[in-house]
DNA sequence: TCAGGCATGTAAGTTGTTACATGATTAC
DNA sequence: GTAATCATGTAACAACTTACATGCCTGA
């Protein structure tokens, strides 16, 4: 799975353009996939030379003109062979665990510090996530609805999980 | 957060080879970090340059020889600043994530079939985190406890979710 | 007037993976 | 005999991020 897969399949249902994108990877998205500017980019642009999509640039009246792309028969054709692909494993790097895993080194406080600051993050993201949730729920196909809800149960479990970390930590002292 | 801090806080309690380290990201560190000896050996190699690390040829009977690194005062002053340094975010790349999002596409066999097999990577995975958690529990400092009691918590539910999951979307077939 | 949203793009650099190359030993 | 474990390393390539560059419009 590579940002053009992704692309591909947010392409299947609709017409975008690389800021709207980046819109779906910062709020629908944001559990489990991310990419920068700097990949959306280069990569429509390469798509689009490879025929998977077609650029339209839309005038729009107060706001900068925008390349809107609709994807082609052969992006269709892609994103199937994408998702009849073997499934690929969870990618995972997490700064916090690691720093748990290593927190001997450092005083107290800090591991303390590390935790509330994921349970800060951890809140705040299943918030963004419910009202993502709420102001699309409308729009969305069954699998979307499922996936969102999947995200935010595992989400709210994580933050259990770490609320009785941070209290088991906390009551030697 | 990159391969070299994780060796680096590696090599705090211990002098390790390329070959463990690895071994070392393939159990105890598989929920939240992995590289590759392609990553593990040029980055090794560059830290020794740096004067991070010190290496030394170990001479073995009956297995070939291993290069057993040792970290220096100025790894230790490394491993520190970056202990030191801001948290970063979860980097999470879901695959089976993104083929639920889109899974209206595809024949409903096809995401059970995912459920499925992201249920038994997950079963499989807290079995080898509970196997490896015994094995080393006598030798690991408390906060490396609870990162892997954590980690096999998170597994757990989410494990549970999915199952939950995949239940209501075998519901009405 | 100034922050934030809308909008696109490039260049340099970082980081990492996969595949290749090698080879001894051990347990089944 | 054959698969797994032990053990190191490189080269080619893939993928992505960060920082830079630009500029208009709107609302507080």
């Amino acid at each position: 799975m590579t940002s053009q897969d992704v692309i591909l399949g947010i392409l299947m249902d609709g017409n975008y353009s690389g800021y709207e994108i980046k819109h779906k990877f910062e709020t629908l998205f944001s559990y489990f996939y991310n990419a920068s500017y700097g990949t959306i980019y280069p990569t429509l642009s390469k798509m689009e030379k490879q025929g998977l999509i077609t650029k339209e640039s839309i005038q729009q009246e107060s706001k900068p003109n925008k390349n809107v792309y609709t994807i082609t028969e052969a992006g269709r054709e892609a994103f199937m062979h994408y998702m009849e692909s073997d499934l690929q494993d969870v990618e995972l790097k997490s700064d916090f665990m690691v720093r748990l895993f290593f927190g001997e080194w450092m005083e107290p406080e800090y591991v303390i510090q590390w935790l509330e600051k994921s349970i800060a993050k951890e809140e705040q993201q299943i918030k963004k996530l419910s009202v993502d949730y709420e102001r699309w729920k409308s729009t969305m196909s069954p699998t979307q609805e499922i996936c969102i809800t999947l995200g935010i149960a595992v989400q709210e479990s994580n933050l259990r999980i770490l609320v009785d970390g941070l209290q088991k930590l906390k009551a030697p002292l």
